[in-house]
DNA sequence: CTCCTTATTGAAAATAATTCTCAATTGGAA
DNA sequence: TTCCAATTGAGAATTATTTTCAATAAGGAG
């Protein structure tokens, strides 16, 4: 619930549609497209416009409140942002997210191809895929 | 010019518009998008159409002669499959965009997400932002 | 070199995704 | 409450991508 402090202390307004937005996304594990929030807030009553979704899910991931997460197939989804962690790994077979820590080995790597490069480097995009133990479980992989 | 013949050994023809997206690539340093594939080739003299564009890059991809390479806006782009290299590091500033190597060091980072999240990986998406050379010493950054 | 088969193409329509416009609504400060 | 600006909904407009299908051309066989 610190999402609306943030919001507020930014001047910006706790509109019903915005809401939406972040209640639907909160407790959803998988990263969902705009469509897919539209639709499901559609299905639990809300009435916000599709171009409403978007517009929020503009606002709110430039506010750091959501992250963007590319499924495997390179579709662009939403989630909300829990921790410090910018970095997701993702299941092949449901879709299922969940943040990592571990920026600091990065670094490493960074570093070096800096030397390589000549390059300065000033921000990354790092996501992984694979199996959740869920999915291995069940056999489904 | 080795494309061309993983392209016959598998069966698929050499046809214009598909030498015609190599070879307008070849000689890219950015990753561009199919639209700006399609604009710089028609300059070029060729009269490819929009739909042979993307039918091609879609297969050039799949057959792993190109990369998909995202800006930091997150547009979409293609590059030649140089090397064995399968990430790059783009200058925030003028696009240009190149391979680095340091997949080793990737795979410690992905042990420790393993131990830590149970899930297997089997793959990832990893680039790099930054500055190139040129446009520091240029002082455009 | 010429013929034949079939992969591939161009053009245009169809679909899908995203953004814009603008009058109407509503959140929240006064 | 009242009021004003931020935000919205609806639909049009734009942009990106895919599909359809008859016409073309690549490349193997003869």
């Amino acid at each position: 619930m610190n999402w609306q402090k943030a919001l507020t202390e930014q001047g910006y307004r706790l509109s019903t549609p915005r809401k939406q937005v972040m209640a639907y996304l909160e407790n959803k594990e998988k990263p969902m497209t705009p469509l897919a929030i539209h639709q499901g807030m559609r299905q639990q009553g809300s009435n916000a416009s599709l171009a409403s979704v978007y517009r929020n899910l503009e606002l709110l991931y430039t506010l750091g409140l959501l992250r963007a997460v590319y499924d495997p197939e390179g579709n662009l989804g939403y989630m909300v942002a829990s921790g410090g962690h910018y970095h997701h790994i993702l299941c092949k077979f449901c879709h299922k997210a969940v943040e990592f820590s571990g920026s600091e080995d990065l670094s490493m790597l960074i570093r070096q191809v800096e030397k390589e490069t000549c390059y300065d480097v000033s921000g990354h995009l790092l996501q992984l895929y694979g199996y959740c133990p869920e999915c291995k479980s069940k056999g489904f992989v």
